[in-house]
DNA sequence: ATGAGTCCTGAACAAATGTTAAGAAATGCT
DNA sequence: AGCATTTCTTAACATTTGTTCAGGACTCAT
């Protein structure tokens, strides 16, 4: 059983038929490090599981920097969301961070086998809650902390992000400058 | 058809009988003004439906302060989500603003039904969907605009919310000091 | 109407964070 | 390995935002 459908069945109970008809509803992508899944402006049709590797979500705001938005781990599913759902042109890019393996599906194939399967409904609404919980937890660490706790509480439940990317992005992350998370780390250090 | 079930049926095609099954599936409750409908500590075992008024949602800090977390209006499903959807204890109050109507359907009330009227899975898929939408917006702002850039933007789209409430309700969800928001205020007078 | 409490404003100062600019360190490319 | 490019650090200064405290405005119950 690939580790796509074995983490839809972590949700949904499925037959063998219907893990099949998943299966065959979704087709791989290899990415480049640095190669861009999603482009601004165009209308985002497609969900993708992360099989390995990581991505960055990210736009480019007035003064012409790159704020990152989300970063994105294996065994999730991303996609442009806002986009894929309310068909509007994305303002964010995706791009990997690495050699990344997706497996994707397009919003009509989707569709079409939440018709044939209709437990794939449930599972795409615990998919939205959970990205909720994620994102109410988000706001309320930009909502009332201050930089120094909000990079204290990423480098306990993310580390291994704040390893791995340039400091800058961990920065816009954050939605504070590269110099003064710079200046945190230092603080930190003591 | 009730206020309810009409929003239901924006999404999902119903017949009558499975209206009715939705309408007695909750039951009306009445609050005052300042009356606390979830308090922090417990498991929220609810939805409700706005059926009028307006509440706030907050959540007390270390320093003993309150932190208001979102605003709600009528036509609108509210819950402490995370707390229901993970079983975990709350930590937020929600309370009314005003005088206010909700239509309340429990946790397993809620299961009942959507086994009943399978589409109603495709309906709470939307809810969680765009609950998700508003909240990518509101933390794209607090990571990256300016505290007058976020009142601004309030401003054009919820200043019926700003004018009704204390100036301080307002100040914490924007993430800022009641002082500087008065601060804010008289700059924009100019 | 009166007084207690709450809420809002204002100002002075403190702390957090942004900006600019320069150099150091790391990385990628050939 | 060596050069070019990008990224990171540092420091000085600017701006934004928080804190404290005082007073004024407003509410609400009596």
């Amino acid at each position: 059983m690939s580790t796509l459908v074995a983490n839809i069945s972590q949700f949904i109970t499925l037959s063998s038929k219907e893990k099949e008809v998943i299966e065959k509803a979704f087709y791989p992508k290899s990415l480049r490090k640095g190669e861009i899944w999603i482009k601004e402006g165009n209308i985002c049709e497609d969900v993708a599981f992360i099989v390995s590797g990581k991505l960055r979500s990210y736009y480019i705001n007035e003064s012409g920097e790159e704020v990152t938005c989300f970063f994105m781990q294996p065994e999730n599913f991303i996609s442009s969301f806002t986009s894929f759902l309310t068909n509007t042109p994305t303002h964010e890019n995706i791009a990997a961070l690495e050699e990344t393996e997706l497996k994707i599906i397009s919003k009509k194939d989707l569709e079409r086998i939440s018709e044939l399967i209709p437990q794939l409904q449930i599972f795409r609404r615990i998919i939205a809650e959970n990205l909720f919980i994620i994102m109410e937890k988000r706001i309320s660490m930009l909502q009332s902390q201050t930089a120094y706790e909000r990079y204290e509480n990423m480098l306990k439940e993310n580390q291994d992000i704040i390893m791995s990317v340039p400091l800058q992005y961990t920065a816009s992350f954050l939605g504070i400058s590269p110099q003064h998370l710079s200046r945190i780390r230092k603080e930190i250090l003591k």
